[in-house]
RNA sequence: UGGGCCGUCGCCAAGCGGUAAGGCACCGGGUUUUGAUCCCGGCAUUCGCAGGUUCGAAUCCUGCCGGCCCAGCCA
């Protein structure tokens, strides 16, 4: 897949800041919080910073944003790391903020003794009085002007574990009427006694807040240019302040872009949590997830992903991607590398009474009807065949049906033309089976005098392989399910359809080596990968249907109610 | 006049004063033992709107309109 290298706005700055000399070598960094797993919009930022560093042969850290140990567990952080290298890179440096606790804390103590910080009594409550509101600038908090000595005594104590939690906040002594309200006097560190984190233990009761540790870490590693998302552009004027007010010797600079939004599914850490915790799905890694995790598990490869984000770009403004040209960057990829296969969903049993009981005939069938190198394989046809239920009909529904009716004929794709002689059903009027025949002469070759416009697929009935195949569909019935006002619950719009499993397919022999996660077209149907959970029995999972110009037409003939 | 940001085709997105790239989607037509792929063609006289500057404006200026973000001791 060709992977050209993108233009945006902040690839032209770091061009510029290369040009002017104001740095030597870009530096980025991939900052998850260890409290969930990667989604694909997390893909867009790792794609960006890690692509970065790759073109301009710079460096890209992976640091965890690990601040608040009651949120974060090492299950994530484990994860993160896997879904990153998974995606195709790999960090220069693997960093923790919480590495850099000690020295933040020794910051914190010159923001102290220049009078820029100082420890804050009031409850939480009365902090957001106190901070004013969007229109009225906020008050001044009684204890702003504490002396350097008290607060840094006062400090060293919220340290030691001599105060309850709530009860103390370190704050930055800024300006209470800016009309940022990120600047009223933020909080630096809060009190956080008795947990356990996963990187720091016990060490630590005292714990800093995002704004002063963000800019820090990011000093620290040498980072050149600080990329985040939108919503911290109001964080920029803090993210300055800290830097500006402390002895430090770097200062990246911090370029925000606008977040992925997909439509039909949601991305917020908050739902995607919902939806595992309440097993609305089967994990973080459930097909229908837009996880990392669970692209995978659907059979999205790393390639396909980085296109996509390649394709989406980078800007500010506010987007709204369509599911469809996520689809279009893995069928591309899937076009070219899948070998082809065939499996029925709703299998249909035909007999071909001309043919032969006991015959069996072994065909050798191309793997890739563009790519010779891909091989051959063996298919075995017999008598009794199973062909979709879909792909019969009594009486052809209009003049551009070309699949099987009663009386008509098919090629069965790389086999022999057959004709439908007899329906069998049941009691309920339901048909249950055909009986056919076979024209010997069609192996390979056209019939005379007539033309076959249809093929199907098939596979052998007494040598296919039971399978259940899942085929999925969008998770939510509404593109923008994050921003529907007129529902209570963005849940109202789970799409009760996005899981279909065909529980009683049938899959040609040569799928029941398939690999955990291998990837096949089967054809008329789509593209699918053998499911990397369901080890002992065969399951495959629908990565994407083939684009399908004969359901459009369908719709048009015959619309749905 | 709280502050910050954004508005180019249905969706994403180039464009940076010289006369609207590209992708997805869509609509034709051709090839085809996958209604797939592939191929060929179509798809913004116009850049949120209104003025202004200029020989020339999506690009510069002014004013409107619309949308997003900010009042966590979350990130």
């Amino acid at each position: 897949m060709e992977e050209s290298k993108p233009t945006n706005f902040i690839r032209s700055i770091i061009d510029e800041d290369l040009a002017a000399g104001r740095i030597q070598q870009v530096v980025t960094r991939f900052p998850p919080e260890p409290n969930g797993y990667l989604h694909i919009g997390h893909a867009k930022s790792i794609v960006l910073n890690f692509g970065i560093a790759q073109d301009y042969h710079g460096r890209c850290n992976l640091r965890f944003d690990d601040t608040n140990p009651a949120k974060e567990e090492e299950e994530f952080v484990a994860a993160i790391e896997h879904d990153v290298q998974w995606l195709g890179y790999q960090w220069d440096e693997l960093r923790f903020a919480s590495d850099y606790f000690e020295q933040l804390y020794t910051y914190a103590i010159e923001l102290i003794e220049k009078g820029l910080a100082y420890v804050c009594e009031l409850s939480a409550e009365q902090t957001r009085a106190y901070r004013g509101t969007l229109k009225e600038p906020g008050k001044n908090s009684p204890y702003r002007d504490r002396s350097v000595a008290e607060n840094l005594d006062l400090f060293q104590r919220m340290r030691a574990g001599e105060f309850e939690d709530g009860s103390r906040v370190l704050r930055a002594k800024i300006d209470m009427a800016s009309p940022n309200m990120n600047m009223r006097d933020p909080v630096l560190y809060r009190i956080r006694r008795g947990l356990i984190h996963h990187q720091t233990g016990d060490a630590w009761c005292l714990y800093p807040m995002y704004d002063f540790t963000h800019p820090i870490s990011d000093a620290l590693e040498g980072i050149t240019h600080s990329l985040c998302t939108l919503e911290f552009e109001d964080h920029r004027p803090l993210y300055d302040w800290v830097l500006e007010h402390i002895t430090i010797a770097c200062h990246p600079r911090q370029i925000e872009f606008s977040r992925l939004n997909l439509q039909y599914t949601v991305m917020s850490k908050r739902k995607l949590t919902q939806l595992v915790d309440e097993g609305l799905v089967e994990g973080w890694d459930d097909p229908r997830m837009p996880t990392i995790a669970g692209l995978r598990r659907r059979g999205y490869t790393p390639a396909s992903i980085r296109e996509f984000c390649r394709r989406i770009g980078i800007t500010k403004s506010d987007n709204s991607v369509e599911m469809e040209l996520l689809e279009s960057c893995i069928r591309e990829e899937l076009e070219v590398s899948a070998p082809r296969r065939m499996a029925v969903l709703r299998p249909l049993k035909l007999t071909l009474s001309n043919y032969p009981e006991d015959k069996v005939e072994s065909l050798t069938v191309v793997n890739h009807p563009k790519r010779e190198e891909m091989g051959t394989r063996a298919l075995p046809f017999s008598r009794e065949i199973y062909i979709d239920r879909h792909d019969f009909t009594e009486v052809a529904p209009n003049k551009k049906f070309k699949r099987l009716v009663t009386g008509g004929e098919v090629r069965l794709r790389y086999g022999y033309v057959v004709r439908c002689d007899e329906v069998i059903k049941n009691a309920a009027g339901e048909v249950v089976e055909l009986i056919g025949s076979y024209d010997p002469q069609t192996l390979g070759k056209n019939p005379q005098g007539r033309k076959v416009k249809g093929v199907i697929h098939w596979v052998s009935a007494e040598h296919g392989l039971p399978a259940e195949i899942r085929v999925y569909d969008r998770l939510l019935s509404h593109p923008a399910p994050d921003s529907d006002k007129s529902v209570e619950d963005w849940k109202t719009h789970l799409n009760p359809r996005s899981l279909i499993r065909y529980t009683e397919a049938r899959v040609e022999p040569a799928l029941g080596e398939a690999e955990s996660l291998a990837r096949f077209q089967f054809e008329r149907e789509g593209y699918f990968c053998r499911d990397s959970a369901a080890t002992d029995s065969l399951v495959f999972n629908q990565v994407v249907a083939l684009r399908d110009t004969w359901a459009k037409i369908a719709q048009v003939i015959n619309p749905a109610p």
